[in-house]
RNA sequence: GGUGGGGUAGCUCAGUUGGUUAGAGCGUGGGAUUCAUAACCCCAAGGUCGGGAGUUCAAUUCUCCCCCCCACCA
């Protein structure tokens, strides 16, 4: 297994949020993604590399797409009338402009869509436009070049190939459907911007594109194929063997995660770009769209000081917190909504006080009681045969919600399992036995504490540092750590008898009622 | 406005290829227990499955209309 991830860093967004912070557009960029990449790893995202959209082979990467694009007849340079700012010294693209809406008469109208009545326009149509960067109202419309991807040519490949994507889920096909059942139309793929990938013809710049740079949606997917490349640079891995059917990545399966926003790019522009190219690139066979997570149900937003950013997050609790119950109530079916009492409810809960509690029940019981070592001796019997079956049975199913990517059944599978955890040792009493049968409590004993290794694997997916919390005061060796197989030998063995173990530190602290109030009040709950 | 997703117990969500008593977790009430983070375990209460019409022996599940929420596109 591959895991590529990326910062998408070129595109107007950027330029606008740099100029805002006082800052170069590169440095801002090389800021924010080191924010990033800390926050991903702060939650423990265990990315094979975390690439950069302005690495060089992304430059390379998606000028050469450009060209094979050309080649196959798919590029046409069209000349169209822009706004240009005589002060500024530049074009301005859709956002940079403003002016008067040609329809309702709204004076800040927006070069792309009148924010009052909803037109959509074009930058030439505005009445008295001015620059957004200068607000100089020295513009004028002059003639521009720009490089428009032929969509249409691909739209029948494109949709044989969804037809037989049945592997996505339906809110990815139906979204892909429309876009085809709308028609495809030619896209500029060329911006008026300084900061992003230059386009060339012949590997050289392309006449009269000194100024320009290719558009955000063009290359941010190539970076995928590209920080696979920096995976390569920096390991001596081979990124052909993961990308090019033609070097052996026939039979990769190649899945991609997004927001319900990003659907259309990942299923039919990205597709007319990679299928264009005439070239053996692997496509993608599985996708995992979601949708929204709410802030109590309307959006988050910075300015507005809604929601818990990713980076503030941490400070508040640790990354397994907010992977439980972000994984746990992921929004796959609908949006949902994230509330701070809800969050801490589950996390009290499920994390707490079901599992968290049963490692510590079982494990300080044996430090006490057996002298911190699984015991041996007695015989088991009906309680475990039935904590057995239903560990396998669950595990089957867990198993196949992981599969599937179906994250809510998966941690509810999980939970379950803990739960039975808990079950079965309110059956066997240990610690009613150990009074008059010390066998039969060090059966309840060697079961609970293998019991708590095994849940401890199967929650490494969902809580990474909790987990190796447990395995480690378990003396659970790393290559034992591994998914293992329902009724599988020797899987209640993980911790045989005579083995040496510690009761790990209090494994989750209950959040407060008062931090819940606290964090309300700073991040505008309601 | 168009398209898609959603509207099921107080809350968050499963589910029903149409068929005897619609499920889970949380929350609530009661009980049991003391190994454990006043945790765990057991039991219970609680829903006219958004509204209306239709098809059917039978609809929460199919069809049509309407209302509300969300997203995308325009």
């Amino acid at each position: 297994m591959l895991f590529i991830c990326a910062t998408d860093e070129h595109g107007t967004p950027a330029e606008l949020a740099a100029a805002e912070a006082g800052q170069e557009v590169a440095a801002y960029c090389a800021q924010q993604f080191q924010i990033q990449k800390d926050a991903c790893d702060g939650f423990r995202l265990s990315f094979d590399h975390f690439g950069r959209s302005s690495n060089p082979p992304n430059h390379q990467l998606t000028q050469a797409f450009c060209e094979a694009l050309e080649k196959n007849g798919l590029i046409e340079e069209r000349v169209s009338k822009q706004i240009y700012s005589i002060d500024d010294k530049r074009f301005l693209p859709d956002r940079y402009v403003e002016g008067t809406c040609p329809v309702c008469g709204f004076e800040r109208a927006r070069g792309d869509q009148c924010d009052n009545c909803g037109s959509l326009l074009d930058p030439i149509q505005l009445k008295n436009p001015r620059s957004k960067i200068s607000g100089s109202t020295n513009v004028e419309p002059r003639d521009t070049a720009h490089l428009f991807l032929k969509q249409p040519l691909m739209q029948e490949r494109i949709r044989a190939w969804v037809d037989q994507s049945t592997e996505w889920p339906a809110l990815a096909r139906s979204i892909a459907y429309k876009w085809l059942d709308e028609g495809l139309i030619d896209r500029a793929i060329t911006r008026d911007l300084s900061w992003g990938i230059k386009v060339t013809q012949n590997g050289k710049i392309r006449p009269g594109f000194e100024n320009k740079v290719f558009y955000v949606w063009f290359d941010a997917p190539i970076e995928y194929i590209g920080a696979t490349v920096e995976w390569a640079q920096a390991t001596g891995g081979d990124w052909r063997r993961w990308w090019r059917t033609d070097a052996g990545a026939a039979d990769v399966t190649y899945i991609q995660f997004m927001g319900k926003d990003n659907v259309a790019f990942h299923t039919v522009s990205f597709p007319v770009t990679i299928m264009g190219s005439g070239e053996p690139w692997k496509l993608v066979d599985r996708l995992k769209a979601f949708n929204w997570v709410t802030w109590y149900g309307g959006k988050f937003s910075t300015s507005e000081k809604r929601g818990v950013f990713m980076d503030q997050a941490l400070e508040l609790l640790p990354s397994d917190y907010w992977r439980w119950y972000l994984m746990a109530n992921a929004p796959e079916s609908a949006d949902a909504a994230f509330t701070l009492e809800q969050f801490q409810q589950s996390i009290n809960a499920d994390l707490a006080n079901v599992f968290g509690n049963f490692v510590n029940r079982i494990t300080r019981f044996a430090a006490s009681k057996f002298d911190s070592a699984v015991p041996a001796g007695g015989t088991p019997g009906e309680h475990e045969a039935k904590l057995v079956q239903e560990f396998d049975e669950r595990l089957v199913a867990l198993t196949q919600h992981h599969e599937q990517m179906e994250f809510r059944k998966a941690a509810a599978e999980l939970r379950a399992i803990w739960v039975a955890g808990n079950e079965y040792l309110q059956r066997a009493a240990p610690w009613t036995a150990l009074k008059t049968d010390r066998d039969a409590a060090a059966v309840g004993v060697r079961m609970g504490l293998n019991a708590a290794a095994l849940f401890a694997v199967l929650a490494q997916p969902f809580i990474p540092d909790a987990a190796k919390a447990v395995l480690d005061a378990l003396g659970v060796a790393e290559e034992k750590r591994v998914w293992p197989a329902p009724g599988a030998r020797g899987l209640w063995e993980l911790l045989p008898a005579g083995h040496a173990i510690s009761a790990p530190d209090v494994l989750f602290k209950k959040v407060e009622d008062a931090d819940v109030e606290a964090w309300a009040e700073r991040f505008g709950a309601g």
